[in-house]
RNA sequence: GCCCUCGUAGCUCAGUCGGAUAGAGCGACCGCCUCCUAAGCGGUAGGCCACAGGUUCGAUUCCUGUCGAGGGCGCCA
């Protein structure tokens, strides 16, 4: 049983026979900075203090005496601190259970939850439009999309990772214009496409073909491509052309002006978005007959609702003016806006020789992400687009994250999953047999390292569920930094083999290695890095030679 | 003008349902390899959490306003 459960338990049972009441609905416990507050603290004395008519300091005490009387597992202290905390001192042992639960889970159970068990969700993210390649700006999305659909996964939850294609429209044919011109030696039209990409790709085009279904193709493989070599893959990607032979849209349209959602006003066709939270209504069909981008947009989330109980989108901070009119219009259909949730990540900025380099596929200068794989490397990319809170702008220095390595955080997280594998080799040169986990005697392990080491395992399971929870994968490469960095100091003071060591304490280490390889492992797999087992660098160059760059899959 | 995100150490950023003395990396300075990989470890310096109110036992965190940064506000997509 967790540590949580047990001191919770104990607690609420306490209040009871103090005769507070009522007894709170909820017991909170944190762990203090201070480590003089103790190994957990609850404050519920001062939460409810007011509700039971009762001085908080008084009650904290009366807590703490009646809970030391009879102290529940692994407490060895309790007592009254500040205006009315409450902090749990605990034996060791507790943190020894920890340990024996991760090595027992391993790294397919270690921090698996049930919580979605049942619930299906799409995640759709990237839906980048086949008119030319992937930029590094969507280099954050596609990670970031794919990080959260696998904390969802591990969640519990029924995953399908979406790729909405707009494969029709205006945009599509300038595009296709521009290819059939430079294909035909002419000049690029005035709103088309610029960028050296569709010169290199009219090139290729063979002569005779549909420059529209050709470039359409061209650019989904380069988009499959990248995306592939970044370790994500698309379950489903779902085309808006086939919803006009399915009638989805105008199933859509007939459904909203059914609930009487939609009105006509000057030859258009509005959508009520302004009932439901919108600055004004929207129009889905023109006044020429054409739907306008929003319609299948629509249709297109009618459809997933009827596929998914919950709707993760990742949109870009351009698009984010959106959010309002497609929680509308869900709620115009019926659904929940709630199910319905849209991340927003903010813009990419990238770096490279000390200056921005602008992304504009109008202009044509832009870094495709291809380039930005090629140049850093996919661990390194995946993780750096990783490391900030979504809600943050990123500065992307292409510099730094390939050739100043020991600025690259990734580096030192996967430094630490060699060295433990290093030490795993050692163990086997030398014969030294771990032995089964119930023979080793996990008590040996009190040093300040190690007993760090545990701690940061203990957080995982609750990183991974808040990460899910507030979609945000950012969270769990901190816990993998900080899981490095206990180790890391580990490694450094408390050896694991050689002569000066107790051959029982070495068991005990291995195992307690053997837990931080498990904690690692789902980690760097939440965050689709790569988890290499040797890292060696060849000083000339400054480069790492490792799988990091000779990785395959994640 | 309205909407979204943000404002925390010199720089880049974390900060759990509102908790006790606000953290990390980098940069600066000082130390540590006879020993499982020193791309590692330890220490020092560095803060009016943009500003002003409010809510309460308690606010970096929640609410309102001001200032500042980025983005968005079309019968374009």
């Amino acid at each position: 049983m967790d540590v949580r459960d047990i001191l919770t338990g104990a607690i609420r049972d306490a209040l009871g026979a103090l005769g507070v009441d009522p007894v709170p609905e909820v017991v909170q416990l944190e762990r203090p900075g201070n480590p003089e507050h103790g190994d957990w603290s609850t404050n519920v004395a001062l939460a409810s203090a007011k509700a039971a008519s009762r001085n908080p300091r008084e009650m904290g005490a009366e807590l703490a005496a009646h809970l030391l009387a009879s102290p529940p597992a692994h407490v060895v202290g309790v007592e009254v601190a500040g205006p009315g905390f409450v902090n749990f001192h605990l034996a060791d042992s507790w943190l020894h259970e920890v340990l024996t639960e991760v090595v027992d889970a391993g790294e397919d159970v270690y921090a698996r939850h049930e919580l979605g068990v049942g619930t299906r969700v799409i995640v759709e993210f990237v839906s980048a439009n086949p008119t030319g390649p992937l930029h590094a700006g969507h280099g954050r999305g596609a990670c970031y999309g794919d990080s959260v659909a696998r904390l969802y996964e591990r969640c519990g939850y029924d995953v399908v990772r979406e790729f909405y294609i707009n494969d029709r429209g205006l945009q599509m044919q300038n595009f296709a214009d521009s290819l059939a011109a430079l294909a035909a030696g002419d000049e690029v039209p005035e709103d088309g496409y610029h960028g050296q990409y569709v010169v290199d790709w009219a090139a290729e085009m063979p002569a005779g073909a549909d420059p529209l279904e050709w470039g359409y193709s061209r650019a989904l493989g380069a988009h499959r491509e990248v995306l592939e070599d970044l370790s994500i893959h698309f379950d489903s990607w779902f085309s808006e052309r086939s919803m006009i032979a399915t009638g989805a849209i105008d199933d859509t349209l007939a459904d909203l002006r059914g609930v009487g959602a939609v009105y006509d006003h000057d030859g258009a066709v509005w959508l009520r978005s302004s009932e439901h939270g919108d600055d004004k209504d929207r129009v889905l069909v023109k006044g020429d007959g054409q739907p306008t981008y929003l319609m299948p947009d629509v249709a297109y989330h009618r459809d997933k609702f009827g596929r998914a109980d919950r709707l993760v989108n990742v949109f870009g901070a351009d698009h984010h003016g959106y959010v309002a009119r497609m929680h509308a219009a869900m709620a115009l259909l019926g659904y929940d806006p709630e199910d319905l949730r849209i991340a927003i990540t903010q813009l990419v900025a990238l770096q490279r020789g000390g200056r921005e380099v602008r992304l504009s596929k109008r202009t044509g200068e832009m870094v495709e992400l291809a380039d930005v794989v090629d140049e850093v490397g996919a661990d390194a990319a995946r993780f750096t687009y990783l490391l900030l809170s979504v809600d943050s702008p990123q500065t992307f220095d292409l510099d730094l994250v390939s050739s100043q390595v020991n600025e690259n955080p990734v580096f030192y997280v996967q430094y630490a999953h060699a060295r433990i594998h290093q030490i795993v080799r050692r163990a086997d040169e030398a014969g030294f047999q771990r032995g089964p986990l119930s023979a080793a005697d996990l008590s040996l392990l009190t040093h300040s390292r190690e007993i760090h080491l545990m701690r940061a395992l203990h957080e995982l399971p609750e990183t991974v569920a808040r990460a899910c929870r507030e979609h945000a994968p950012h969270q769990v490469t901190s816990w993998v930094r900080d899981l490095a960095a206990s180790f890391h100091g580990f490694y450094h003071d408390c050896r694991v083999l050689g002569d000066g060591v107790d051959p029982a304490l070495t068991v005990a280490r291995l195992w307690l290695v053997e837990g931080a390889r498990i904690g690692l492992a789902v980690g760097l797999d939440l965050l689709g890095v790569g988890a290499p087992t040797e890292m060696w660098w060849d000083e000339s160059t400054d480069v790492p030679v490792s799988e990091a760059n000779q990785r395959e899959d994640v």
